[in-house]
DNA sequence: TTATTTATGCAAATAATTTGCAATTTTTAA
DNA sequence: TTAAAAATTGCAAATTATTTGCATAAATAA
């Protein structure tokens, strides 16, 4: 059962993948929609998965996220576990997240003003700036137990 | 030939150690002293060619930094190439870092005003909050080339 | 000092990621 | 539209970073 919402996200993946010149691919569509319809950031493994494995090969998955990690479409996330994890990077709403230590939930937050700082990268020379910025806590809830 | 800085900090660094009730060992003091001689962050692999390979095995330096970690003493940073890296977590001078996309040169940054958002995470119910934040940039040197 | 605990070296085991190559799919261009 | 060229995929094997088991050695406690 394919909703509108999802037909939809499935179109806007393929227009960027056409517009970045990728070769479009049955994997690389399902990788991208995936990526669009469900909010990360996610492991490989777990886009894997999360396309219901066959979809196509672990490996694909890696070259494919590599792809659009160049073409800037995804953007790589380190969560501090040892495993890189991915997300949409949609440009209109940056964010970042709060990732409990104990549960691993990850929470967005939607205020960002590091960008105040990125000024001062800037005057020191460096060009092309982007950051990362994770926050690490103990969530209500674990905090309860 | 042990300058008198260095051999302070090989004073400081057995000092840590004790006060985290570790085991003084040949190895941890090396180990230790080295991420306090030397600003960081470095991978586990530039922390045991620094020390000369043959001072302790490649095993045992995973497993200091492991302790370290445990003890507040080191913190882990992701530079967003796969490799992980610590360096000495010292509580007076938090600070961030610039890293150069190209020649990976990591510049230190100073200044934080992330503690402001930490309020917000605070209000949301998360406790015991660290955050991590890297910029990422080109260098003006690799900009000229 | 001797007993007990803890850490180390070494080699082997894991786990995540990357790669080579033949087969298949996608794109290009006639 | 079709044939040729280029790029991608699956699979298995290779890498790379990290972790672990276990016997030995060193550090701490009594």
């Amino acid at each position: 059962m394919k909703t509108a919402v999802s037909k939809k996200l499935d179109q806007k993946a393929e227009k960027l993948i056409k517009e970045n010149n990728l070769s479009l691919t049955e994997s690389r569509k399902n990788i991208l929609g995936y990526l669009l319809k469900n909010h990360g950031p996610f492991s490989v493994e777990e886009i894997h998965n999360g396309l219901g494995n066959k979809a196509c090969n672990l490996a694909t998955v890696y070259r494919s996220i590599a792809q659009f990690e160049n073409s800037n479409l995804v953007e790589r996330r380190y969560l501090g576990d040892g495993i890189l994890r991915y997300e949409y990077k949609d440009m209109k709403h940056h964010h970042h997240h709060i990732i409990c230590r104990i549960c691993k939930n990850v929470a967005k937050m939607k205020y960002c003003f590091v960008s105040e700082i990125e000024q001062m990268v800037r005057d020191k020379g460096y060009s092309d700036i982007t950051h990362s910025l994770e926050f690490f806590g103990v969530c209500a809830k674990c905090k309860a137990k």
